[in-house]
DNA sequence: GGATTCTTACTCGGATATCGCATGTCCGAGTCGCCGTGG
DNA sequence: CCACGGCGACTCGGACATGCGATATCCGAGTAAGAATCC
């Protein structure tokens, strides 16, 4: 069980897009982060279909994050990135093989399901717990020099 | 990001071999939870490998738990199965790119891998507060009819 | 000069190849129980 | 009757195919900015 790239990439867009004060075009970020331009594009638009974020199109277009950072929590990018469906699928083993108990006795889900969901749930609710303006005021303390200042700046200043 | 099935089956496996009393083939148990005999061998051996069941071969042999059913919890199957690393991989995003940070400035890891790490932990506790012995008594309480006694049972009776 | 139209270049969006890992399967090595044999 | 040796069948263990989802990519639809034109 591996989580997917693209949250990384997905989380680290975000943060980077807090700092910018206009629409910000996917391949800009991808350079910024050094990622492919292509794929970030395709998890960009789970993030904008999901509602984190619009896209206006046309020449001076880009992402927009929707909602103030404080609004946005890890858990609302990882779902949109990875789904909002459980790690955890119960196939209901219980009810086959020679000693198969009748749905009718199954009046409760299966206690190892119950178990792995409500892991499932204290992982959520971990990364609910987390907003992006958390993740951008940890950054600028973790490194000496204002990393986002210097990341607004660059997003500000036009292509070489 | 989707846990491995064999998870629910090794399991299943771990709550039955409680109510056995000796040696327990694989192909025995595969019939018993109606999945694939080669597949859940598999499985077996990794949990064999991890040390919480141990296999006795020959002609009346199988697996066996080492420990208590009180002493294995639901992680330790979960780990043996998917393997010990966390769901989550830095990738160091940001030491790439055009305004990459000097490793010399990164003395704590990233925030957003902190931020995983911690919400991993958190799905890592909740499966140890459980353990075999728990589900096999939940299993219990769950059917009006005694499931384990009759899976004991199953087990004990010869081959048709 | 100001409004309008047209062009143009830039943006996103979905449809399309490629790869790696989980899934599923197979056959060989090893071992214990059982039966026959001999004392 | 008991001990021993050989046989046989059953077990695990690692090596071998396959399918599906994540990864990575491409080209077309749409649009807003900006230039050129006309009033």
């Amino acid at each position: 069980m591996r989580l997917s790239g693209g949250v990384e990439s997905a989380l680290h867009c975000c943060v980077a897009l807090t700092a910018a004060d206009g629409p910000v075009p996917a391949a800009r970020l991808a350079e910024l982060h050094g990622v492919s331009a292509t794929y970030l594009a395709k998890h960009l638009q789970a993030l904008s279909r999901a509602g984190l974020m619009h896209s206006v199109q046309g020449k001076a277009g880009g992402y927009v994050l929707t909602r103030s950072p404080e609004e946005i929590t890890v858990l609302d990018v990882v779902e949109a990135i990875e789904g909002p469906r459980s790690t955890f699928v119960c196939t209901e083993i219980r009810q086959r093989g020679p000693l198969a108990v009748s749905p009718d006795d199954c009046t409760v889900s299966c206690v190892i399901a119950r178990t792995m969901t409500a892991a499932d749930r204290a992982w959520r609710a971990a990364l609910r717990e987390v907003s992006i303006a958390d993740l951008r005021s940890a950054v600028g303390e973790d490194h000496g020099v204002d990393v986002l200042a210097r990341i607004g700046d660059w997003l500000r200043s036009p292509l070489p």
